[in-house]
Parts: C-alpha cells; structure tokens; sequence
DNA sequence: CGCGTGGATGATAACGTTTACATACATTGA
DNA sequence: TCAATGTATGTAAACGTTATCATCCACGCG
C-alpha cells in the first residue's frame, strides 16, 4: 500500500488540504508549515497519485505520438525533437509506432483516448474520417507531414513538392536531362509530394523528356534494389535522385558494386538531409527536412492548443527544405561539355 | 463535459455497475443486455476515463523508458523493439530521452513514478543509489545495458565485453598487430565495457604490444575526428576498431578524404550492426549487438514481472554479440605475408 | 471593548470508475 | 406449495486527489 496524502496529512499533523496546498504552490500556506510539511513529504517519499490527481484536474500533463514504422535515423531525429519541446515544457510522451494498418493505428489511437491531454499525429493512414472516428472531438491534435483539408487541426509540414522540385533543378542546372527517381511508399504522403515535385520539374524544366520512376519503400533494402535495377539497365539515367537519404545509401552501395563511381558516372542524391548523409562516399547532396524542428514546433502548437483551445481557423505551416549540394552531385552528366550548367 | 459511464447507464436504462461489467468481458450479463449496452457505448462513443479506472484497479498499463541521448539508428532500432514487445502486451509507451545529467533524469524517473506500471532503464547515469532514490520500492524496473551490482532489478546486457574481444581476435587473425581504438564516451557503461573487452583482447593476444586509444563520443562527428587523426600519424596503425557503427562510418569518412582506402590501407571496424552499416563502402565488419532484440526481451521481462511481482533473485541476462565479418577488414595489413591468419 | 477584516487552516464534496454486497427473480426438488 | 439455490442486476463504498466553503484566530480601529 502506497503512502497517501492523508498517511502526510496524519504524520505531519494538519489536514490533508494544507498537504494539497503546500505541494501544488499556492500562496497561503504558511512558511514554517510548508517547510514542516515537505519534511513529512521527503521523508515519506510520497508522490502524489497522478490518476487520482489528473481525475480531478482533468489534466494528465501528457501527450501521445503516433507515428509511423519509420526506418533509420529519420524517426530518432523526429522523436528527438518532440522529446525536448515537451520537457521544456514540462510534458510526458506517450508513443506508438509501427501499426501496419489503419485498423491497429485507430486502435491506438482510441487507446490514447483520455491517457493524454493531446495528440501529436504522422501516420500514412490518416484522413478526415479516421480522425473522427477515433479521436474526441474536444481533444487537441496536431498533424505532422499531413494536411487534412477542411479539418479543424493545425498541421505541420516539410516543403516536400518544393524540395523535390529544387533537386531536380539543381541536377538540371548540373546538366542532367535524363533523371531518374527513386519513390517510396505509395501511400505515404511525404512520398506522393517528393514524387509530385519531381514530377512537376521535370515536366516545367525538362519538357518533353520523359520520367523514369523506380519503386522504392524508404528502405536501405529498397533503395539498393533500385540501385542494383538502374545498374543492369542498358541506357542508363545519367542522375539517381532517391526520395530519402536511406534508399539514396542503399542505391549508392548498389551502384559501387555495379562498378558504377559516383557522381563521375552518375550523380547521386537523396531526401531528408538525415546526420549520416555527410558521412557516406561520397557526401550524399540531398534535401534537408529539418524533422526535429518539425517535431519540436508541431509540439509547441499543440501545448498552446492544449492551454487554451483553438482560437479560430487552424495553423497550416510548411516548413522550407534547402537543397544541401555535396559531392555525389558535382560532376556533370558523363559526356556533357564542361560549363554546361545554367547558373 | 465527456460522457461517463453515467451517461451510458442513464441512456441505456441500467445501473452503471451493469455498464461497467459489459465493458470488462465480466461473465454475468446476458447477451441481451450486454448488446444493448455495448450498442448505447458506440452511438455515445464513450471512452472510460483510465485515471478513474487505474484510481482503483492500480493499474496504468503502461510502462516507462528512461533512455539516454542517443544517436542514429541504435536508437530507432531499441525503441522499435520495446513498441512492438509493448503492443503485442497491450501496453503503453512513456518514453524519456535525452538528460544531459543525472539530476535531469532523476526528475524523469520521478515524474514517471505512479504514471506508469513498470519501468524500462537504460541511462549512464543509472547506480544503485540513483534507482534506489528515485524508483518506489515496489516498481518493477529492469535494466538494460547497466548491471547494478546486488541490486533488486533484473538486466538485460549486450555481452559488450565478449563481442569486442571477439573483434580484437578476428583482427589479429587477419594478421594485424596494430590494433587502435575508439573509444566511446567514459560515463557510458557499454563504452566501458567495449573498451575493456579491446584491452583484455590486447593483452591476451598481443602480449607485449601496447594499447592504442582514441577518444570518442559514440558520434559520427567524434568518429571523424578520430579518423583525421589517423590520417595525419605518421606511424599509422593497421586497423582501426571503432566501438560503434557511427563513428566507423565517421572514420571512414575521415580515412577516405585522407587518402586512405579501407580495407587496403587499413582495415575498420565498428559495433552495433546498425542496418546502414552493410550499405556503406566498403560495407562495414562489425558486431551484431541485436538491440531491436534487447528491447524486446527487456520488455517481456517487465511485463511478467508487473503480473506477478518479483519471485526470488532478479534475473540476469547477456545476448550474444556475433561477429560480422563484411569487406572492411577483408585484407590483411600492408606488407604483411599473405595467408598469414590464423585459422 | 466590541466589531470587522483578512489570512491560515480544516472539513467535505466532487471527479468516474470498479467491486463487494444486497436484492430480486426464476428455477428446482421435495 | 414452499424453501433452497443460482443468476442477473442494482446500490453504494471505496480509490486519492483538488477545490469550495466554513471556521478560527489575531489584529486594528472606532
């Protein structure tokens, strides 16, 4: 049996009120009974019940993530940057990943029903209708990398279509006009809109020239099986642009054992900017997506939702992915007269 | 104002203990009534307040995970293998992560005290002063990478020591007599143990040849850094053991901008087994430490120890860290006889 | 001296569940 | 037919806090 407020309030010899007072701050409570009181708590070493406590105050001080099965170092980064915006302010993190269909996210969704004072959310089975279904109407929630037209949450989200758009023009500015693309996840959002740029700037600043789309899933795996494809093709693209770094190091390991140096016989990028992109040979020029500041400031959002409840229309913010230009992109295209590129 | 079970019972034209019964699978309500009610639950989509449930029955149903600030893909990889464990038990996920010191992650585990059911530790701050200041009596809690001598919890342990030796051996199998290594940071308990394993290899299999040790933090940048400064030795080792996958990758990168072919010029190992260390170049020899399985295995543990509290000695467990043996240590040292290992 | 004021503290009613215990009703056997 | 048994449901007491109100005491002022 644990100790109790009323076990302090006995031994301590005052009422179980004073005891209340004294551990949550408020003013009149008396110098000398505080202190005796916080002797009595240490000594104890009681800890208030938060259940009994959130019962009444109708606060847990807790928010939970769902979050998708994410790979590599993308998901530490993300989790990383909700993790010290909610310490700061002084919140829990309730988390759960991996769910392989909508029916096991909804269900852990709902199970974070009343566990949590709101909901961080990025999950590739999320829509209007899920959210409905599964999270109460006055709960605070804030979506990540997912606009959910017409909902009443805030979102926020990497320029995926902007990024993917800027690589593609740096590889054209480079000389490149044969451009292949490395796609993830059919269904998940980010990789429709890396697709969607890609698509976008080949079609404005390569017209007439064809797209070259390989199926990837965000895998290392993925990514050195699409390396390995573009390796056995006869007419290769002269660039590889993979849409997150992970594929983009699978595909380079598949290019080097085709015998394939990059970027002098193909050039080379990726997504996502992750912290090992830097270390590969060579440096991977890719997109940087910022996801811990993504992750931090989706978390400020929804603690200030979570203080006082949506002040009118919800706060849709993209957040702008600079191109990182390393090596695996600094050779123009095999054949190309040197000084091609349109500066 | 949420609905109550109130509600549910008034709309339903029951008494509130009928409702709660239905909603616990309890056997005595006849089908009828229990349909009707579960019919009244879905059309209110009422949710039972978990403070008020886990008020009386004691239980949260989830379980804390104080974690250190982790780096790369060891960390998605632990956590991924604790969600997986946590859901297939029905449980939840408080995460904690990243306390520079050991009063902030005192404050974390207090702040999880009563929040949670059980509690998952991995920390290089943890003793057994620490848990016993800041863990109630009563709370389950195992250990993972930290064996507290004498203690109460269970652990679960990486054999960090072994997988290292097993390293050294392989090198000097191969033929390398010049052996250094990077360290990882010195409060770290698995960085301890993976620099002991090198030194008892040292000892034991090079008598005679002193220890070379450089100075690392478990980061890729650190791993640069020590790389760089291999570079510029004059009397440069043969090998290069680096005690986790992100700093091998660091020092290859170092070792490739110095002019320095892996594994021709020196050969470069790492720890961990991260799932990009088979897609860098050349793909990297390492030690499997299957943390996705220590998560896993650390969880079952907790679980059945939060159903039937401690029976006896704490259990102490050590996985197995195999070798890995890729393309990075694949040549024998510079100069050296060929077919000159051990076999 | 008596009265009002204000600050410290105490008593107690919530909060929303679960779970004994009580009750009502149907069924069975003599 | 009536007691005994069993089953479905209702009643109400916990659980450990917070917050509202009441109480008490000391003090200052007319």
């Amino acid at each position: 049996m644990a100790t109790t407020i009323k076990d302090v309030a006995r031994i301590a010899g005052v009422s179980v009120a004073t005891v209340s007072r004294t551990l949550n701050g408020h003013a009149n409570v008396i110098a000398r009974t505080r202190e005796h009181v916080l002797g009595v708590v240490a000594q104890l070493r009681f800890v208030p019940s938060s259940a009994a406590r959130s019962m009444i105050t109708r606060r847990t001080h807790t928010v939970g993530a769902l979050l998708p099965d994410l790979h590599g170092e993308y998901f530490s980064e993300l989790i990383r940057g909700i993790d010290l915006a909610a310490r700061a302010r002084g919140l829990h993190l309730l988390v759960s990943s991996s769910h392989g269909d909508a029916a096991e996210a909804a269900a852990a969704l709902r199970a974070m029903n009343g566990r949590v004072d709101g909901l961080l959310v990025m999950s590739p089975h999320v829509s209007a209708d899920f959210l409905w279904g599964n999270v109460a109407d006055d709960l605070p929630a804030v979506l990540m990398n997912t606009h959910v037209a017409g909902g009443r949450h805030s979102s926020f989200a990497v320029d995926n279509h902007g990024g993917a758009y800027a690589m593609v023009r740096h590889l054209v500015e480079r000389g490149h006009r044969d451009i292949a693309f490395v796609a993830g996840p059919e269904s998940n959002f980010e990789a429709q809109e890396r697709l969607r740029g890609y698509r976008c700037a080949i079609a404005a600043l390569l017209p007439g020239v064809p797209e070259q789309v390989l199926q990837g899933d965000f895998t290392q795996e993925s990514g050195f099986r699409a390396g390995s494809q573009v390796v056995a093709l006869t007419r290769r693209p002269g660039a590889l642009f993979a849409s997150n770094d992970m594929m983009a190091i699978g595909c380079l390991a598949a290019l080097n054992g085709g015998g394939l140096r990059v970027p002098n016989d193909i050039a080379l990028a990726g997504f996502d900017d992750v912290p090992v992109s830097r270390y590969v040979l060579p440096p991977l020029t890719t997109v940087r997506a910022r996801i811990t500041e993504l992750g931090g400031l989706a978390l400020e959002r929804l603690a200030s939702e979570i203080e006082e409840p949506v002040r009118g229309a919800p706060l849709h913010q993209t957040l702008r992915a600079d191109l990182v230009v390393r090596q695996s992109t600094a050779s123009p295209p095999p054949g190309a007269a040197i000084g091609s590129n349109t500066s």
